[in-house]
DNA sequence: AAACTGACTGTTA
DNA sequence: GTAACAGCCAGTT
């Protein structure tokens, strides 16, 4: 069957691009997807993931440098970023001039 | 079709 | 550097 080409879908061929260790901001991936103003939607497409899905989504922060989750999916976002060997700091902020994804 | 929602961002102070 | 506000737009109701 032919899947319809939506936004969202877009939103996760992208996500799935960013490499290990790296992180990149809401707003790049709405660029890269060809609409530079829908931040909040990539927000939008990760809250909606496929069951089971192994997409990176916690390489994708805002455009501060840092996690915009809350509560405990703030410190599983966190943990994962750490794991790939990021510095996040207490309050989740990265360091975009030195993770940041670049083509 | 209209209203509402929000894992955002740019501007302003 | 942070905070408040307005604008943004795909998806949902």
């Amino acid at each position: 069957m032919m899947e319809q080409d939506t936004f969202r879908q877009r939103i996760w061929q992208i996500v799935a691009a960013i490499p290990y260790g790296k992180v990149t901001t809401y707003g790049e991936i709405a660029r890269l997807a060809g609409s530079p103003r829908a931040s909040r939607q990539v927000g939008g497409a990760l809250r909606h993931l496929p069951e089971g899905s192994k997409l990176p989504w916690h390489r994708v922060i805002n455009r501060m440098g840092k996690i915009s989750l809350t509560g405990e999916s703030f410190n599983r976002q966190r943990q994962a970023l750490m794991a790939e060997g990021i510095e996040v700091s207490a309050d989740g902020k990265v360091d975009l001039n030195y993770y940041r994804w670049e083509l």
